[in-house]
Order: C-alpha cells, then structure tokens, then sequence
DNA sequence: AAAGTAGTTGACGATCTGGTCAACTATGTT
DNA sequence: AACATAGTTGACCAGATCGTCAACTACTTT
C-alpha cells in the first residue's frame, strides 16, 4: 500500500559512492540527494543522519558482494585456488575504478574505518562487523589448505589475521601512491607469508 | 625587525593534532584558529588554506621526529636491534596518545594520505614523500641485517617495501579496531617476514 | 623619536550545511 | 469512489564555515 520508490536504494548507493572516491568527511548530505536525485525532504524522511546512511549502504554492499566472495571461496574450490581468484577479483574491482574515475580507490571499508574511527561510533561498529567477517573467508581457505598439507600453517586464525593485515596494507598503499601495480602484484607478498614457492603469475 | 610570533608553530601544532585525533575533514579552519589560540586573520596571514598548513605541518612534524629516528637506526646500532627499538619507539608513541585521548591513532600519515588521496593533490604529494623517507630507514637496516647474515634478504629495497606495507596495515587496523595489543604484537609479524626464529619479546 | 615592518584583530558578507515542516502526490485497499 | 498509507517536495531557518579587509599594535632599525 502507499507509494513505492527506490529513493533508498539510490541514496545508499550515492554514498557508497562518494565515500569511497572521496571521502566521509568530503561527502556532504547535499551532495547524497544531488547525486541520488533526491530531495533532502525525502533523505531524512529515509535516514536519521548521514551515519545512518552510511551504515545501511555499508550493509546493502556487503549483502551484495557475498555471494560473490562465497563463490570464491566455495569449499569445492582447491583452497589455494580461492586465494588466487580473491586476488584477481580484487585486482579487477580496483582497475575497473581506476579506469573509471581516475584513482586507485583501495579497501572503502579500511579508509572509512580509519577516517572515522574516532567518532561515528555506529557506524564503525559496522565497519569492524564486516571487516572480521571477511576475514572469515581467508580463514577457512587457509585451513584448509594446511589441512591438504599444501601449507605449513598451524594456527589458521593468525595466518589470517597476518595476511589480512596485509593485504589491507598493500589496498592503503595502493590508494595513497595510486599505484595499480600494487594490487598487481599482492598476490606475491602472501605467497611469501605463506611460505609457498612462489612463482606467482601477474595478474591482470 | 617587526613583530615577533610564534602563531605560525602553533597553527601547525594545532592542525596535526586535531588531524590525528580526528581526521581531516573533520577538522575545520575555525577549531584550528581555536585551538591555537589564533585569530582567522592571522591564519590567513601565514596559509592559503587548509591544505596549505597542512603540508607545512607534515613538514614540521618530520623535521622533529627525524633526528629521534635517525637515532634508533644509527649504523652504530646492530640491524636488527633497530628494528626493535623502531617498534618499541612506536609503541611507545600509541600507547601515550591512547593514554591521553582514549584512542589508538595509528600512523597519522597513512590516514591522512588515505582519507585526502583523491583530493589535495599537494598535501598528497608531501604525505607520499615523506612515506617514502620513512621506508629508507628499514631498507638499510634490512640491508646490513642480510650482509650481516642475520636474514636472507637479497632484495632489500623489496622486503622493506613488504615490510612497510605491512605494519602500516597493522597500525590501520590498530586504528580501525581501537587496540593497542595488535601495535604491541607488531614485531612478530616482521620477524615472521624475515625468516627470523621468533621468540619476540612482547614490548611494553 | 621617527619610520618601516611583521603580525594581530574584530567585524563582516557570502555561501554551505544540517535539519524541519506542512502541503502535496501517487499508489494500494476496501 | 473513498480512504489510508508511503513517499515527495519546496520553502525555510539557524548555525557553521570560508575568506576578506582596514585599522591597529608591537617590535626593530636608523
């Protein structure tokens, strides 16, 4: 009953956006309805404040991207194997934004995390939410792998942590040098912390 | 000849602190005048702009702290017992900031890069320099450690870049999550890195 | 002490930003 | 057709923020 509209969807949308080619703090309510083509009228008629938005557009992302990250690393795959495509499909989201708007754009989850930690507390509750469920994926790649003994790694849960660490590392990096080839070669360094005989493949 | 003032300093202070305990965006004009006890026409006086001062505070802040890192990786000074000094004076420095604002802060550059990569192309450029000085430090050590045949590192330009990426991802995710265990733990993950025999002492 | 210079100040206008609201519109329900 | 409901709109306000300026002050030099 009543209207329908996807106003909501495109005010989450608009911010994820924004967000991550710019940043939280340069990314003004205004500039959300502009973007979306809603009036600010129906923004707060939606949200209660630009970290209400935020939070709901982190959310919808992530719901989105899922089924995505649990293809690669469905548990039919060879766990070796899911890392490499998680790289590659990393590496293609970054090139795809580089090519579209100009800049290496790395981790949004890690620069916004970072930008706000400090205040925003929702808002960063959901940002560490989803970090650590992401976190899970490598997790599990990495036991299996040294489950098939194609890796010497005990102790799946740090490796994870380390690797993770790292890789978002490598993501900050990326975005400040705006350097692709970074995420090029990303895939090298964890072969190294894994201690796999690397002769790994560019990407790309 | 004229007057004399020392507003400029304080300006420069002002916004790297407000910066690190926030973010850039977040700090304004006004509560840097404020906080430095500045009037707006004064700042105006000695900056064009945010950015502006903020280029010449990265610039200050690095002209202080170099002479303390010159220090910790003095030639004089064992390879890797600067890289342990390195971590410990790092350590030190969050553990102080989280004491006296409640925050673990990270690494103020890396934020600041992250948050302004697409925008202020010229702070970004003297964040990017900067980085860049700061990795010196461990390729020399790294070099002299592998000559010293405390480590296997034939590339040392490459292993401080891995190096680098990855404690500044571990100060990220400091940031991020608000935990100091993961800046005191930081060194394991490095010895990890350079086929040390681990047993890292924790610090603190 | 006169003059020149470096720095300070408060007041101001323009614009941006967050946030509100009553009136309105389009859809589904009975 | 009448009604209820979900969503939209434009106008509006208050305060924040940026940036400017002419007058002023404190110091140094000669």
């Amino acid at each position: 009953m009543g209207r329908v509209s996807d106003a909501k969807t495109r005010l989450m949308d608009a911010v994820a956006d924004l967000i991550w080619t710019g940043s939280y703090g340069s990314t003004t309510i205004d500039h959300i309805c502009e973007k979306a083509g809603v009036k600010k009228g129906s923004f707060y008629y939606f949200f209660d404040s630009k970290a209400d938005l935020a939070t709901a557009a982190l959310d919808q992302e992530w719901q989105r991207r899922r089924p995505e990250l649990d293809a690669i690393f469905s548990p039919t795959v060879p766990p070796m194997e899911r890392l490499r495509r998680y790289y590659e499909y990393g590496y293609q989201i970054q090139a795809e934004m580089k090519a579209k708007c100009g800049h290496v754009l790395g981790c949004p989850l890690f620069a916004l995390g970072s930008e706000i930690s400090t205040q925003e507390g929702g808002l960063q509750k959901k940002v560490q939410e989803i970090l650590n469920q992401k976190r899970k994926y490598l997790e599990s790649a990495i036991r299996d792998a040294h489950a098939a003994g194609l890796i010497d790694a005990p102790d799946a849960e740090g490796k994870a942590r380390t690797l993770f660490t790292y890789y978002q590392g490598q993501a900050m990096e990326a975005r400040i040098q705006n350097n692709l080839d970074i995420f090029r070669d990303a895939i090298r360094g964890t072969y190294e912390l894994l201690g796999v005989s690397a002769h790994a493949p560019a990407l790309g």
